[in-house]
RNA sequence: GUUCCUGUAGUUCAAUGGAUAGAAUGCGGCCCUGCGAAGGCUGUGAUGGCAGUUCGACUCUGCCCAGGAACGCCA
């Protein structure tokens, strides 16, 4: 396979600098933005500059001579000119040479371009059948099959990751510390996401989490990770001991009526308001409190008179969330409960007072976070039961024994950061092996106008209802268009398109970062969005179908002209694309890629007749399937027609 | 109060310490007898403030201002 050709230009970048003595540098090699500097960029020589005691110039003119002596040397020619500029930097130009063969490469690998030889991606959803969760006995694959014996350069960039994230360490307790890579070359991560608490709604701040988390792992198994999704689920506490007080106050007929005749999801809408009932009247009625406080002590005991209610209320939320998993295309291969590690997390707290890790307060279980610059956190109350805390430690060496995991990431809201310092920090004392392998990774909220979300007093926006949203507005402009498609097509183009809006303006942002949700953006589908891009898929696909295109004949010696050689071009960069996107945890730079993309294809069509010729119809095939294999790796579907 | 995060066009977002700070949307023009106008072209408009480090700062450091989050028995 070809090799990236950032790398190409990397590897050749330290050839000629060891050659002149130079080690150990830095090689920043860049994409410019402006085409007049070049495909590539590096600002080596100014980096240098200050240890060699040369002007920056000076040393770039040696190493773009260098590289134009060693080019000379091989026998194709990667680059077309190489330049310096002021202050010291030296540009790129890829040859139409070079661009052509690129091009040739991605339409013999198809839906593999872009993605590592390893990689056990499939696009056609598939073979591994989603667990169910009336089916939730572990059934997590250690498969060692598929190994693939990588070349020393595809570990190293392997051993980044893990490293860029931006991570929720302690500072200077385990930060910089990387995590070690399987024995057979490809790493085993276990990623936690979703995370959603039955009883409650799943909103949209669950949709971000999920689909973050779902184009994440699909960006780690692109390059070269075996994954493991799984999802971890707060079936006990508080909140489930309103939602069971609400059910509990409501009349029979009502309950019934819903256990025999609705929809999951209407059951799921019926707990919504349950759990609204109960959080309301445990704020303002003080018997109602002292009711929920006791609910919570018989759900966490187990006791018979609660434990059927609890059971069914549960599996409503379940089923519910199953058929979101279903609809937004997210399967999970082991689904933990809270209820599930509770008991082991207070054996394991407990085990570990004698030696000092926690401490008794108060009639409650601490960790001192202060001896590692944290704060204190309550891990077993006072009664006797674990908290978040506690059963967040349990789940870490439950998770690793039915998986050895060489990373675990936990996604989760970056209102939970401090939180998982404490936990990790606690996590250190115990089992330092596997804090070293976890990473909490924080995402940004997603906030309305109206500010934070808050379930209590129903502001809340569900996942359903802003997918539906989006659906009907594809509707309107089926019918505007007068559609030719018949029912079942327009079904699947509105669900398809929704499902890219709403997920495309989630992924569109740095994932860290908070959002400030905005219904017309997230159901749009004009511009910097997910149907932009699948548009522009149809198109390509509608002009390949009126082509009948074959195999490429070999093109050589074309002059290309500028909207020819920008989308030529930005093929090439896919692959590099996708690594970084891995490495930097940053679906959002995919997207910046993907509709760049677009742009170039779309401008191409605009100035130039496509039919007839061969070289723009290659252009045309291979646009195609770098947007189908990028859109994939953001979860989001391809449509043939729309 | 302590700690952490965030301040970029009217709005929503980009920019591993690089070159003239990019887009989208909005508002104003233009383009469908050539392949899909959910498209293309074009005008408009921004780094909270003050210092510092650097050849070079949206990016790093300090202080200030503004917003958000977390902070012992919820998750």
């Amino acid at each position: 396979m070809m090799r990236r050709m950032k790398e190409e230009i990397i590897l050749l970048l330290e050839h000629v600098l060891r050659e002149t003595g130079i080690t150990d540098v830095p090689s920043l090699v860049t994409r410019p933005e402006d085409p007049g500097h070049g495909n590539y960029a590096t600002n080596v020589a100014m980096i240098i500059a200050k240890k060699l005691k040369k002007p920056p110039m000076e040393i770039a003119k040696e190493i773009q001579e260098a590289i134009i002596k060693h080019q000379k040397a091989s026998t194709n020619l990667l680059f077309e000119k190489i330049e310096i500029a002021p202050p010291g930097f030296i540009n790129f130009f890829l040859s139409e040479a070079s661009l052509i063969n690129q091009l040739g490469q991605v339409l013999n690998e198809g839906e593999r371009f872009g993605m590592s030889p390893a990689a056990g991606v499939r696009h056609k959803k598939s073979e591994e059948k989603p667990q169910k969760h009336s089916d939730r006995k572990a059934r997590l694959s250690t498969s060692t099959a598929d190994k693939t014996v990588a070349s020393k350069k595809e570990v190293v960039t392997r051993q980044k990751i893990g490293e860029n994230f931006r991570t929720n360490a302690a500072p200077g307790v385990y930060a910089e510390k990387s995590f070690g890579g399987a024995q057979d070359g490809k790493s085993r991560i276990m990623i936690e996401f979703a995370d959603p608490n039955p009883f409650k709604e799943f909103h949209i701040g669950h949709l971000r989490n999920i689909t973050l988390g779902e184009s994440f792992s699909r960006l780690l198994e692109a390059t070269s990770h075996e994954v493991q999704r799984i999802n971890y689920q707060g079936d006990i506490g508080m909140h489930v001991a309103k939602a069971l007080w609400g059910l509990l106050h409501i009349p029979d007929e009502s309950y019934l009526s819903y256990k025999t005749h609705k929809t999951s999801k209407e059951k799921a809408e019926f707990l919504g308001k349950a759990y609204a009932a109960g959080a309301q009247a445990f704020e303002e009625d003080d018997h109602a409190k002292e009711e929920i406080v006791e609910i919570n002590k018989k759900v966490y005991r187990q006791d018979p008179s609660i434990v059927d209610l609890w059971k069914e209320g549960r599996q409503w939320s379940l089923d519910y969330f199953d058929s979101i998993y279903k609809r937004v295309g997210t399967h999970f291969t082991r689904f933990y409960f809270e209820s599930e590690v509770a008991p082991m997390g207070v054996a394991l707290v407990a085990d570990h007072i004698k030696d000092a890790v926690f401490e008794e307060s108060e009639g409650a279980v601490v960790f001192r976070g202060e001896k590692v610059g944290l704060h204190t956190r309550v891990f077993i109350t006072k009664e006797g039961y674990a908290t978040y805390e506690a059963k967040d430690l349990a789940l870490a060496p439950l998770k690793y024994s039915e998986y050895p995991y060489d990373l675990s990431i936990i996604m989760t809201g970056n209102e939970q950061s401090a939180y998982f310092r404490v936990m990790l920090a606690a996590l250190q004392q115990i089992r330092p092996d596997l804090a070293e392998k976890t990473r909490h990774i924080p995402f940004g909220m997603v906030n309305l106008k109206e500010g934070k979300m808050s379930s209590r007093t129903g502001n809340v926006i569900t996942a359903d209802w802003l997918i539906d949203q989006a659906k009907n507005r594809i509707y309107h402009i089926l019918e505007k268009n007068e559609s030719k498609y018949s029912k079942a097509q327009q079904e699947e183009i509105a669900e398809k398109a929704a499902l890219a809006a709403v997920k495309y303006s989630m992924l569109k942002v740095t994932a860290s970062s908070d959002i400030a949700f905005d219904l017309e953006k997230s159901v749009s589908f004009e511009g910097d969005s997910g149907p932009y891009l699948q548009y522009t898929f149809a198109r390509a696909k509608s002009v390949l179908r009126k082509s009948h295109i074959r195999p490429m004949r070999p093109i050589s010696l074309i002059r290309l002209n500028q909207e020819e050689r920008g989308l030529a071009a930005a093929l090439n960069y896919f692959p590099e694309v996708v690594t970084e996107a891995a490495q930097h945890f940053a679906p959002n730079t995919l997207c910046t890629y993907l509709f760049g993309l677009g742009q170039a294809f779309n401008l191409l069509y605009a100035k130039h007749e496509i039919l007839g010729n061969d070289l723009r119809l290659a252009l045309t095939a291979a646009t195609a399937t770098v947007l189908k294999n990028g859109l994939f790796l953001l979860g989001i579907a391809t449509l043939e027609q729309m």
